[in-house]
Parts: C-alpha cells; sequence; structure tokens
DNA sequence: GTTTTCCGTTGATCAAAGTCAATAACCAAC
DNA sequence: GTTGGTTATTGACTTTGATCAACGGAAAAC
C-alpha cells in the first residue's frame, strides 16, 4: 500500500484527506499464475497498480497470440483504451506469476477526479504519462529496426529478458521467434 | 475562435468566465506555406489549434524525411511529448498551406489548469485524447501490414490522399515510395 | 513555349523477416 | 530416471519491402 502511495506523491502531493479516499476505493486482490484479470471482449473498468508479481497484454489474431505489454511491480496499468472508451478489449492480461495488486474502479476514480482537484491532476499525470509511454512505443516501430529495437531492450530492461520466454519478447518486438532467434545470433 | 469553443464545450462544458480566460491566451498566428511552427531540437511549449490550414511532422533520418503525422482545420496539435516533458523535439512542424491558427502558451495553460477546475479537465481529456490517437497508430503498426494501412486510410481518410503528395502519405504509412506505389498497382 | 525539376511508376536485384520442418535443450510430471 | 511437452535453434525456401536505376508525365520556372 505504501509503494501506491509514494508513487502517487511523486506524481502530485496528496493531502492525508486526498489520500485516504483514494485509499478506501482500492480493492486488495491476490491472483494466481495464469489466470486473466482481463479477457477479449470484456470492457476494462479499472486500473491496477502492481504490488507484487507480472502481467501480460496479448490479443490473438488467427489463433496466434501477439503480445503488446509487459507489467512488473510497482507499475499501474489497464487498457487503458477500453478504460476510456468503454469499448470491449481486444486484449487478455494474464498473470504470469502469482501477483497481488491494488485495483480501483473506473466509478470511483471519476467520483475522486469530482471530489478532490488534486486527484483530477492525478488523471491528467496518468494519462500524461501513460501517452508518453506508448508514444515511445510507436516510435521503436516507426524508426528502429527489429534489432535495435531487440537491442534497445537489452539495455533498457535486461531484468524483461531473465523472466519471460524469448518467444513472447519475439512477439512484444513484432516479430516471429525464429528471427529473434537469429538476430541474437548474428552478433 | 468559434471554432475551437465549440471543440472545447465537446469535451467539457465551459463557463462563460472560463471560456474568457481561455481566449484570453489565445494568439491567433497566421503562417505561411513552408514555413515552421517548430524545428528539430527546439521545445515545443505550445498548443495549437488549427481554424484553417494543414500541417505535417517530419523528422529527418540520414538526410531523408520521415513523416509522421497530419493535422488539418479543427484539430488540436502540439510536439505533445516536448510538450510534456521539456525535452528538445526531434519533429519539425510544418505549414504545408497557408495557415491560421490558435496557439496557446504552456506556461499560460499551466496557470489555467491551477486556475479552473473544469480546465484542468480539459487537461486531461486533451492527454487521454491524445493517448488514443498514438494508440490507434500504434495497433496499425502493430497489427497491419502496410497494404492494410494504405486501405485503412483510404477507407476513413481519403481526402487526405488528395492532398498530400504520395511519397509523404508513403513515408506516413511507414514505407518507401516505390513501395506505395507498387501496393496501389496490385489491386 | 521550352526547359527544368519533381513526382510517380516500373524493372532488376538485394536484404530481411516469414514459413515450414526438423532437431536439440530444457523443464516438469510421473 | 524416464517420459512428454514446451522452448529455442537451425536449415531451406518464400515473400515482401528496400535499393538502385531508368523513364515518362506534369507542373513550375524561365
Amino acid at each position: 500500500m505504501d509503494a501506491i502511495k509514494t508513487y502517487l506523491n511523486g506524481l502530485v502531493k496528496l493531502s492525508d484527506a486526498e489520500w485516504a479516499d483514494f485509499e478506501k476505493c482500492l480493492r486488495k486482490e491476490t491472483v494466481t499464475r495464469k489466470s486473466f484479470l482481463l479477457k477479449e471482449g470484456q470492457v476494462c473498468n479499472f486500473l491496477a497498480f502492481i504490488g507484487n508479481g507480472m502481467f501480460r497484454f496479448y490479443t490473438t489474431e488467427g489463433g496466434e497470440e501477439k503480445v503488446t505489454a509487459f507489467f512488473f511491480s510497482g507499475d499501474f496499468f489497464s487498457n487503458y483504451r477500453s478504460f476510456l472508451t468503454g469499448f470491449p478489449s481486444r486484449h487478455y492480461i494474464e498473470a504470469m506469476q502469482d501477483s497481488v495488486i491494488f485495483m480501483i474502479e473506473k466509478k470511483d476514480l471519476l467520483a475522486l477526479y469530482d471530489k478532490h482537484r488534486n486527484l483530477e491532476r492525478l488523471g491528467r499525470f496518468f494519462a500524461e504519462n501513460l501517452y508518453l509511454g506508448v508514444a515511445n512505443r510507436l516510435d521503436s516501430f516507426l524508426f528502429d529496426s527489429p534489432k535495435e529495437r531487440y537491442d534497445d531492450l537489452v539495455r533498457r530492461n535486461s531484468k524483461l529478458l531473465n523472466a519471460i520466454p524469448q518467444y513472447m519478447v519475439a512477439s512484444y518486438l513484432g516479430i516471429k521467434p525464429e528471427s529473434l532467434s537469429r538476430i541474437r545470433a548474428r552478433k
């Protein structure tokens, strides 16, 4: 719980009252490996903070999984498009380990936006940070080759590579497992 | 000016006082074709609303232009990453026609966020909408082939194709002009 | 009106990732 | 330990877009 408070205070300094109201809306959940927080077709009506654990987002295209994101301890996540628009998710959100998360419902969050100015601002910071995240990922597809995307990943996020099977990394990079294997081989 | 008011009211219903304060910060600018609103290396400290005209974002990679975005009358735009982070822009923002825009400075906008709750909320909606925009574009690179991206563009934005030279469209789609020409040929 | 420049097309070849298939390495379950 | 399933690698071949080059047409400049 403290981890969330620290995280949020890094964005906006919250008063005790604000934090108390926020905390009231948090629901602690323990989820087991391979279970789903969200499935394709469902609407994502929550944000979640990972106390401990690891999650991935993926969709299926013609029977084949496409991994689109990973999240780790200390991350906030959501299918933010579905969350914002109310449209059904294309993605599954799956726990890759037994995990502990803190969830907040969309309706509760919207009420908190109304009630506390600083939390409205927090909502802006959420959106801005998520914007920067996808913008960076888009850039990696616009400007970098698969090999460059892989090298970047190694450079900035090498712990991810140990924690995640290579075929999922390949999918995340937008290539096939065989191709990633070859990229790694020709060094 | 009315166009902006209409646009904003579509996001949040603004009071007269809120709109008046917002309007005070708007600076009308007339820019000529081929002039730049922002160059590589500069920090983007504005949002702009296009009253009339057309803009493109591009970067140069090894002497070659890469077009990353187009904006038209009625759009709000900014190099939002540079705007948020204060880092220098990789992109040029160029007027593709003589255009009329309304600009608001970052410092003024932040002050408006502080002053009016609804404008803080407006800022959240800006961020959320921009998030959805890049998220959709990212998806087009994650899930679609160049041909599919082109067909999508034809389907949803055919006016763009008439207004913009084909080699820029190719660049926007992430391919070379020769390849786009071939994609169009094999129908 | 002619020249020049730019843009789009087409052809030949190259490079890189995808596909299909076989095999090897590893882990988990029994 | 052995078995069975999953993951990673490697090889042969295909597909797709990039590259290099040439050409034609259209718009702009003179």
